[in-house]
DNA sequence: ACAAAAATATACCTATTGGTACAATATAGG
DNA sequence: CCTATATTGTACCAATAGGTATATTTTTGT
């Protein structure tokens, strides 16, 4: 065992409780005093544990990203189901958990995100953001561009805009579910949206 | 004319300006000292004039509207215009203003609007996004409810779900503005978004 | 039992926040 | 020209921001 005293609180239930104030209240309206709070722990704890609100920040959102997003990926790969089917359930997984709390969240990063342009968030919290935005737009790329069902419909060849097409109506459906529009009345804006794709 | 020291700005240059700040920053990122350096006044004539900070934005946001927003609307209603060249037209234009700058802004209702929910935003403040937020809603419902080739073509059926569609899709194409996705890729998110909803 | 190490609680630091008091400066009417 | 009025610049206010110094408590190895 390493010397000293025990340190007194959960480390993940700590980041878990950050994570939420971020997505509540965005890195800008998330103050110390906010955090510490939902935390349990102090200021001194919570900068010994995790450097400062930047780091903190980092380690919520890559926590946001794993324990909220990941889970809903293995869907787009399900060997079952048909190109639409895998879209739809993915879409609608990710909407039924931004839409979940009775006072709807949206997408942590989608708020975040609209953060950047304000110039007032530290750089390593920019580049975590923004990395995370390269590899979402990836994986609906990678998808239209190398799927059978969408190679054998033609839509490959517009992979980008159909990819974009997606991205973009989750990022919309995140502010909608963060203005507390229900979960039922998106879904049949995936099924508009899936069939402008010719899905 | 009045008596007194005659005001040294004008007061509309003054409102867009902070406008531009609030556009930029949102609510919360938007200090006092933002905002008056922009506008090119000190503290005192910014209080005397607009009242507070909160007063401020309220003025500020019905100016964004009315400056940035409400010019599109006439689109439409244009009479010569087939239902979807309406709504692909409005889009087109509302999307090209979003992207105009190098690095885009978006929307400056969906930046503001996504952090009501963070608590930390004044009654008055939220009041004027929301009524603005069931505005849009309206405007695009009443459309697909009542145009003529929305009846035709039995859109009306599914007025709610084709105008969520539409709102849905402009909030995420400002996101996606604001991150700085060029205005040519998101006219293809347009076509196939019209297409879903059977235009 | 005791020393070293780690975590805690409290109090503090400087900078900035939204907001004002007050004195100096213009302006118009009498 | 002088007074009343309105705007301006400066300096300030209490509260809070992110962050830290320090002393106290708790733990383990010797």
């Amino acid at each position: 065992m390493t010397v000293g005293r025990k340190r007194g609180f959960d480390e993940n239930v700590a980041l878990d409780a950050a994570m939420n104030v971020f997505w509540q209240k965005g890195y800008l309206g998330a103050s110390l005093s906010h955090l510490t709070a939902a935390m349990g722990i102090n200021k001194p704890s919570m900068y010994s544990t995790f450097g400062n609100k930047q780091a903190l920040f980092v380690k919520a959102t890559s926590h946001y990203v794993e324990s909220h997003m990941a889970k809903h990926l293995k869907i787009l790969s399900a060997p079952s189901l048909s190109l639409r089917d895998k879209l739809m359930q993915y879409m609608q997984s990710v909407i039924a958990m931004q839409t979940e709390q009775s006072q709807g969240r949206g997408c942590y990063l989608v708020l975040c995100q609209s953060e950047i342009v304000s110039d007032e968030i530290p750089s390593e919290a920019v580049s975590v953001l923004e990395q995370y935005d390269v590899e979402a737009k990836a994986i609906f790329l990678s998808l239209f561009e190398s799927d059978p069902e969408s190679i054998e419909k033609g839509l490959d060849k517009n992979a980008q805009i159909h990819a974009l097409t997606i991205y973009t109506v989750l990022k919309g459906a995140a502010s909608m579910a963060r203005a507390g529009v229900p979960c039922a009345q998106l879904n049949g804006v995936i099924d508009n949206t899936l069939t402008g794709i010719g899905l």
